[in-house]
DNA sequence: GGCCTGACTTTAG
DNA sequence: GCTAAAGCCAGGC
């Protein structure tokens, strides 16, 4: 699709990250890789930050490129969000996310 | 309209 | 293995 004509990097990450089956996890690198810049990770941290569509983009399944969380504006801070990942499947490894099984 | 900040990543020393 | 610096995008003042 021509959508990178139109979209704007920030609404392609946002697709991106909608794209995160559940029980997976990406990286905020592969996010921004997939959006078409890979060096754009910190805007894609920004852009998870404001969250305008935040029921349709899983903003709790993106994490650092270690699979650390970080960030995280929501309910409960990172800790939350570490809950949230372990109710959907995601393997945890001590504090950080077990990107051998749950990156996408 | 310009400057600063921020949920990051990667390469080099 | 750790620290430092550069590169990107959008929002707020």
């Amino acid at each position: 699709m021509k959508a990178s004509l139109t979209m704007t990097f920030k609404d392609k990450v946002y697709k991106v990250v909608s794209l995160i089956p559940k029980g997976k996890v990406a990286t905020y690198g592969q996010v921004a890789r997939l959006a078409g810049n890979a060096k754009a990770a910190r805007a894609v941290g920004l852009l998870m930050k404001i969250n305008p569509n935040a029921p349709i983009v899983p903003c709790h399944r993106v994490v650092a490129a270690d699979g650390k969380l970080t960030g995280y504006s929501g309910v409960g801070g990172v800790e939350g969000k570490r809950k949230m990942l372990l109710k959907e499947g995601v393997t945890f490894r001590g504090d950080k996310v077990d990107l051998t099984v749950s990156r996408m």
